[in-house]
RNA sequence: GCGGGUGUGGUGAAAUUGGUAGACACGCCAGACUUAGGAUCUGGUGCCUCACGGUGUGUAGGUUCGAGUCCUAUCACCCGCACCA
C-alpha cells in the first residue's frame, strides 16, 4: 500500500470536523491550556506559505498538551474591520462586508486544508455586530470611568462625582487633562449639567477633546503613532500632516506604569519588552517652571537635569506651543509668524528628515531664571516636539548637545557649570564622573547629588518638583472611516451621550457612498438613518432629528484596534449573547499561555491590549493583571524572488558616424533582449545618471549587430530627415556604448526550483509578459536561467508560494513539517520548495515502517534494545523540543529515528504505536491513519462506535533505563586534536582508562616516543594527552 | 546616536554544564535498478592537498589540558526607537 495524502488528509479532517474533535470544554477537570495565535485580516490574496507558521507551532503544542492531558483551548477568528476592504469598497462599489465574507470563506478552506485542531465552534469576525455589540459596551465602560492614583486603578466615574460633591476636585488625585479648572463642592452643585459632563469628559479614560492629530489626507483620516512608519502612513506610505481636530481618544497614559513594571512578569523575548520599553519612554526627572518677565503666564518645562539648571541660558519653545502668540512681542511678531506658519506646512516626514539644520526665532520675550533671576531669552525652535513633555525647554547649551547646537548657531551665551571640562566637550561629558561648577549652592556635587538638592530647593521656592515623564501619549480613538465599529454615542447639546447596554448593537448603517461627504463630514455622514431616538431607543432616519428626543449620532468609527484588544477573551466563551464572556469562562480559561504572532505589533496590538486588558481587570471584568503569559514571534517566511534581465534596445541612443557630434535618440526596433543570469552577472554595472547600465562587450556586439541589421526603414527615414542625407549607410549607424537594462520578476511558479531554469514557453503564454513575445533570448547552455533573490513575498514580486499548491502536490503533513524543518521558529527565512523532497521522503519512509506494496506488516514481536534506544532518544528529545519550542530540530530527529529503524526492519508494534503517537502532533493526517490501521484494521470510520482518536491518546513517557549505555567511543585527542576514537566500558576509573589508552599502539605512535606531561581524562566524555 | 539581535560548508541549519564542529536535510558527485527519471536504493561530499598532513565557526587577542560556546576589543548585517529635553 502507497500512501496517498490526499486521500487521508480528506477523510481525516473530515472525521475531525464531524466528531468535534478539538472543541474545549468550559468544564473539565484537566488543567487548562490556552494557545493562541494573532487573528489574520482576511486580506484579498489569501494567504501564502509564511502565514500558516505560526499557526503550525502553536498547532503541535495545542496536540501536544492535548496528549499531555490538558483542556487545551486553541480558536481561530478574524480582524476583519480595516482599511483594504474598505478601499476596494471605493473602487468599485462592492460592500465591505461581502468581500469581507468572502475572504474569509477563502481562508478558511485555505485553513482546513493544513489540519490545524482550531475549534471552530468558538470562531470571532471583529466586524460582527454579535462581535462588536461587546466592543462597543467596553468603550462605554472606559467612557464611565476615570484614573484614581490613589488606588492606582481605574474606577466607576461615579466614585468621582461622588468626591466631586463632597469635596470638589482640590483633593481628586486622577490621570486627567492639564489645566483642569480646580473648583469646590458648591461650586460642582451650582454647575449645570452640561458643566459637569464637560468637566467628567476631562477625567474619563476615554474623552473626546480637540487634540493635535496625526491627518493623512490620502486615506482621509487620523492616524495613531503606532500607524505611522518614518513620518508616513504604514498603510500605502501616504503623508502625514498635524492638525487639530476633536476626536476620541483613549487614556492610555494613565497605564504608563503598569504597562511598563508589568513587562517584568511576563516571558515575552527581550526585544519585544524593550520595544514596549521604548514606546513607552519613562524618563525621571522634574518639572520646572519660569515666571515670564512683565507677563502673568509661565513657563513649565521637563528636564532629565535639572542639576545643570544654573547653566541655562535661553529656553525654547515648541513652534506650536500656546504661549507663543501670546508672549511674543510686536517687534518680533512677523518674524514669528513666518515661522510657525512654515514649521506647520512641513510634513512630519519633512521635518524628520530634515534634522541637521537648525532653525528658531526669538519671541523677543524675557523669563526670570528661579534662582538667579537673571533675564533668560525665550526662543522658538522646531527641534522642540510639542508632543513631548511640555513642548518646552530650558536650555543648557552646556550639557545638551542640540542646545549647544543652537546657541552656537544664534550666538546665544553659553555658560559652563562642570569643573574643569572644555565648553566644547561638556555636551559629551559623563554626567556620573563631573561635578558642577558656577552653580552657587550646588558647585562641587555630583550629578546625583545636585540632582537630589536642586528638586529640594525648587520645591521651596515652589518653582518645580521631581517628575516622571513618559513618552506614551493618549491613543487618538477615532477614524473617519466607514468599515470599523460605530460608536454606541449620540451628542445632546454637542456633548457625548453613551447608549445604553440592552441597546447595543448599534450596527453599522448603509451607505451610497465609502468616501468622506461633500462637507467633509466622515463616511457615516452619508447614511440617511442614523440618528438615535431616545424614546423608542432604536436608530431612525436623520430627518427626524429633533435635538429634542432625537439626536445625531457620532460619525467617526472606531480604529482596527478596538476589536482586536479583547478577543482572546471572546473565545473563552464565544456565543454568550448578554456578556462578553460569563465570569465562570473567565475565571476558567484566565489568560493565554501562549501566544504566537508576528514582531509588526509589538507597538500596536500588544500595548492595546495589555491596556484594555489591564483595565478590564481593574473594573472587574478581566481575570488576569497580563493577558499573554508567553508569547513568539515567528520570523517572516521570505520569496525566493526570479529575476530576468531585459535589455530594450527600443531605449537606446544611436549615432550616425558620418554625422559623429550629433545622435538621434529612440526607436528601432520594439525587441527584447533577455539574458541569461550568469552572463548578466558576468557583466559589469555602471551607473549613468539615473540609469544602471550594463557593460559586456560580447552582448553589445550582439545586439548592436541585431540593431544594425533591424533598423526599419520608416527610421532609416527619420535619419535621414534629421540629419539631412540623401542616403545612408547601415554599416555607418551605431547604438550607444551602454546597454540600459531592467531587472524585472517573474513567477516563481515558472522556475525549476532547483536547477532555476525559466519555463519559457510558459512565460511567453503569460499575458503579463507578452510585450516580450518577440524577445530575443540570451541563454547559457541552451536554458534561460533567472537570478534569485530574497525578498518579502508579494503579489507584486510574483514570488508567492501558495500553501494550496504545496498540500495538493506534497500533502499538509508535509507542509507542516517543512516549515517547521526550515529553521528556529522565530528566525526570518526564504522559502525555498526545493527542500521540500526532503520531508516528503521520510513521510513516505515512516509509511513504510507500517506498510509494504501488500499491506499492513506491523508484527507483535518483541523489538530489539536498539529499536527501544531509537524510540526512547527520539521521546526525549522532541519532548524537550516542543517545551523549548524548537521544532526544527524534532524534525531531525524524527528523520534520524525513522532512519535507525528501517535500518533496524523495525515492523513492531511495541515501537510503532508510540511513535505514530510522537509524530501526531507535527505530521496529524498520517498519525491519525497509521492509528487506525494500528487499531482497526479493516473497519470504515462509520463503523467505529468506540474508535479514539490518536489525539486522545497520552504521550509517550521517556524511559531512562532503554539509554542506558555500557560502553563509549572515547576521542583521544593529543594536545587538544582529535586523532582517534577508542571504545571502553563506561564503568572504568580514570587510571584503568589511562592505563588502557597509554597501551594503545595508536597512542605510542602518536607519542613517538614522547611521555605525556598530563593525562585528562573525564570519564564518560574525552580524552586528553598533553606533551 | 540609543536599545535589541545575528554572524558556522555551495544552501537551510545542528551542537546539554566548555569536551569528536558541521547532526538532519537540500544541492552536488559516483554507482544500482530502470524505456525514461524531477521515482527508489547504496556510497561519498567543510576547505587546501595525489597523498601524508594541514586548516577551519565574521576579525584580532585572552582564559583553559581543551573554546562555535567564557572574557576583551573590533567589523559586518538585520530589527526597533530616534532633535524625547
Amino acid at each position: 500500500m502507497k500512501y496517498f495524502h490526499n486521500e487521508i488528509e480528506a477523510k481525516w479532517q473530515q472525521y475531525w470536523a464531524e466528531h468535534q474533535t478539538f472543541a474545549a470544554s468550559n468544564n473539565s477537570e484537566k488543567p487548562k491550556y490556552y494557545v493562541l495565535d494573532m487573528f489574520p485580516y482576511p486580506s484579498g490574496a489569501g494567504l501564502h506559505v509564511g502565514h500558516p507558521l505560526g499557526y503550525i507551532a502553536s498547532d503541535i503544542v495545542a496536540r501536544y498538551k492535548r496528549h499531555q492531558g490538558f483542556n487545551v483551548l486553541h480558536p481561530q477568528g478574524y480582524d476583519s474591520f480595516g482599511l483594504p476592504a474598505e478601499q476596494y469598497a471605493i473602487q468599485t462599489g462592492q460592500h465591505p462586508e461581502k468581500t469581507t465574507r468572502e475572504n474569509i470563506a477563502r481562508y478558511r478552506e485555505q485553513l482546513d486544508k493544513i489540519g490545524f485542531s482550531f475549534d471552530w465552534s468558538r470562531e470571532v469576525r471583529t466586524s460582527n455586530p454579535d462581535y462588536y455589540k461587546h466592543t462597543q459596551w467596553i468603550f462605554i465602560q472606559l467612557f464611565n470611568s476615570w484614573y484614581n492614583k490613589t488606588s492606582d486603578k481605574a474606577e466607576s466615574i461615579e466614585t468621582l462625582t461622588v468626591q466631586f460633591e463632597q469635596n470638589g476636585n482640590a483633593n481628586v488625585n486622577a490621570v486627567c487633562d492639564e489645566n483642569v479648572p480646580s473648583f469646590t463642592a458648591a461650586q460642582w452643585n451650582a454647575f449645570s449639567s452640561e458643566e459637569q459632563q464637560s468637566i467628567l469628559l476631562q477625567y474619563r479614560l476615554t474623552y473626546l477633546a480637540e487634540t493635535e492629530v496625526n491627518w493623512c489626507p490620502a486615506l482621509g483620516t487620523v492616524l495613531a503613532n503606532d500607524e505611522i512608519v518614518n513620518g508616513v502612513s504604514e498603510r500605502g506610505g501616504h503623508p502625514v500632516i498635524r492638525k487639530k481636530m476633536t476626536q476620541w481618544s483613549m487614556r492610555i497614559s494613565a497605564y504608563a506604569e503598569r504597562l511598563l513594571q508589568g513587562l517584568e512578569t511576563i516571558d515575552w523575548t527581550e526585544s519585544l519588552k524593550e520595544s514596549q520599553r521604548n514606546w513607552i519612554g519613562k524618563s525621571v526627572g522634574a518639572s520646572v517652571t519660569f515666571n515670564l518677565k512683565n507677563h502673568e503666564d509661565v513657563i513649565e518645562v521637563f528636564t532629565t537635569r535639572p542639576d545643570t539648571i544654573f547653566g541655562v541660558t535661553f529656553m525654547t519653545l515648541a513652534p506650536e506651543h500656546e504661549l507663543v502668540a501670546k508672549i511674543t512681542t510686536p517687534e518680533q511678531k512677523a518674524a514669528v509668524e513666518a515661522y510657525v506658519e512654515a514649521t506647520a506646512k512641513r510634513s512630519e516626514r519633512e521635518r524628520m528628515a530634515d534634522v541637521k539644520t537648525i532653525s528658531g526665532v526669538f519671541t523677543g520675550a524675557y523669563a526670570e531664571h528661579p534662582f538667579t533671576k537673571e533675564a533668560i531669552p525665550v526662543w522658538i525652535g522646531d527641534y522642540v516636539l510639542a508632543g513631548y513633555g511640555t513642548g518646552a525647554v530650558m536650555a543648557v547649551p552646556c550639557g545638551d548637545e542640540r542646545d549647544y547646537a543652537f546657541a552656537k548657531h544664534f550666538d546665544l551665551p553659553i555658560k559652563n557649570i562642570l569643573e574643569g571640562v572644555d565648553i566644547s566637550e561638556a555636551a559629551h561629558a559623563d554626567k556620573n564622573t563631573t561635578i558642577l561648577a558656577n552653580s552657587e549652592f550646588l558647585n562641587g556635587l555630583s550629578y546625583k547629588e545636585a540632582t537630589k538638592k536642586i528638586i529640594e530647593e525648587l520645591e521651596k521656592i515652589g518653582a518645580g518638583t521631581a517628575k516622571v515623564n513618559y513618552r506614551l501619549r493618549d491613543a487618538v480613538f477615532s477614524r473617519q472611516r466607514y468599515w470599523g465599529e460605530p460608536f454606541p454615542v449620540y451628542y445632546v447639546n454637542g456633548l457625548p451621550q453613551m447608549i445604553a447596554k440592552e441597546h447595543l448593537p448599534i450596527v453599522l448603517p448603509e451607505v451610497e457612498k465609502y468616501l468622506p461627504t461633500e462637507d467633509g463630514q466622515p463616511p457615516l455622514g452619508n447614511a440617511s438613518v442614523w440618528a438615535w431616538d431616545t424614546v423608542s431607543n432604536s436608530v431612525v432616519a436623520n430627518d427626524k432629528i429633533d435635538h429634542q428626543t432625537v439626536f445625531p449620532l457620532e460619525l467617526n468609527t472606531m480604529p482596527g484596534w478596538a476589536g482586536s484588544s479583547w478577543y482572546w477573551m471572546r473565545y473563552m466563551d464565544a456565543h454568550n449573547t448578554n456578556d462578553f464572556a460569563s465570569a465562570d469562562a473567565l475565571k476558567y480559561w484566565e489568560n493565554v499561555d501562549l501566544y504566537i504572532g508576528g514582531s509588526e505589533h509589538a507597538t500596536g496590538h500588544l500595548l492595546y491590549s495589555r491596556f484594555w486588558n489591564k483595565f478590564l481587570k481593574d473594573r472587574g471584568f478581566a481575570p488576569t493583571e497580563e493577558p499573554f503569559k508567553k508569547l513568539i514571534n515567528q520570523g517572516m517566511i521570505l520569496g525566493m524572488s526570479a529575476k530576468f534581465y531585459v535589455v530594450n534596445p527600443s531605449s537606446f541612443e544611436y549615432k550616425v558616424f558620418s554625422t559623429p557630434m550629433t545622435s538621434l535618440p529612440r526607436t528601432i526596433s520594439n525587441k527584447s533582449f533577455i539574458i541569461s543570469s550568469k552572463i548578466f552577472k558576468e557583466s559589469k554595472i555602471h551607473r549613468d545618471g539615473l540609469f544602471p547600465v550594463l557593460e559586456n562587450e560580447n552582448l553589445r556586439v550582439t545586439i548592436r549587430d541585431f540593431v544594425k541589421s533591424n533598423i526599419s526603414d520608416k527610421d532609416i527615414n527619420r535619419i535621414k530627415d534629421l540629419f539631412a542625407l540623401k542616403d545612408i549607410d547601415r554599416n555607418l549607424i551605431d547604438i550607444s556604448e551602454f546597454l540600459p537594462f531592467y531587472e524585472l520578476n517573474v513567477d516563481v511558479d515558472f522556475v525549476d526550483p532547483i536547477t532555476n531554469e525559466l519555463d519559457l514557453q510558459r512565460f511567453l503564454n503569460d499575458n503579463k509578459f507578452s510585450q516580450y513575445k518577440n524577445a530575443e533570448f540570451i541563454l547559457e547552455d541552451g536554458k534561460y536561467i533567472v537570478g534569485r533573490e530574497v525578498e518579502k513575498m508579494s503579489k507584486s514580486k510574483y514570488n508567492v508560494v501558495n500553501p494550496d499548491d504545496i498540500c495538493n502536490e506534497y500533502g499538509a503533513d508535509t507542509l507542516r513539517l517543512y516549515e517547521m524543518f526550515l529553521g528556529p521558529l522565530e528566525q526570518a527565512k526564504p522559502w525555498n520548495t526545493a527542500g521540500i523532497t526532503g520531508v516528503s521522503g521520510f513521510l513516505k519512509k515512516l509509511w513504510r515502517l507500517y506498510f509494504d506494496d501488500n499491506g499492513f506488516i506491523v508484527t507483535d514481536e518483541e523489538p530489539t534494545k536498539d529499536m527501544y534506544k531509537s524510540l526512547h532518544k527520539t521521546i526525549k528529545k522532541v519532548t524537550e523540543d516542543i517545551e523549548n519550542f524548537s521544532f526544527n530540530t524534532s524534525v531531525s530527529q524524527f528523520m534520524i529515528c525513522v532512519n535507525e529503524l528501517a535500518q533496524q526492519k523495525c515492523h513492531h508494534r511495541a515501537i510503532l504505536e508510540p511513535l505514530a503517537i510522537l509524530v501526531s502532533p507535527y505530521a496529524p493526517h498520517i498519525a491519525e491513519e497509521l492509528w487506525y490501521n494500528l487499531k482497526l484494521k479493516d473497519l470504515k470510520i462509520e463503523e467505529l462506535k468506540d474508535y479514539k482518536g490518536i489525539s486522545e491518546q497520552p504521550f509517550p513517557k521517556f524511559d531512562e533505563k532503554h539509554l542506558v549505555e555500557s560502553e563509549k567511543e572515547y576521542p583521544v585527542s593529543f594536545n587538544g586534536k582529535m586523532r582517534f576514537t577508542i571504545k571502553l566500558p563506561l564503568d572504568l576509573t580514570a587510571a584503568e582508562i589511562e592505563e588502557i589508552v597509554m597501551a594503545d599502539e595508536r597512542t605510542q605512535q602518536q607519542l613517538q616516543g614522547r611521555t605525556p606531561n598530563k593525562v585528562i581524562i573525564v570519564p564518560g566524555k574525552i580524552i586528553n594527552l598533553v606533551g
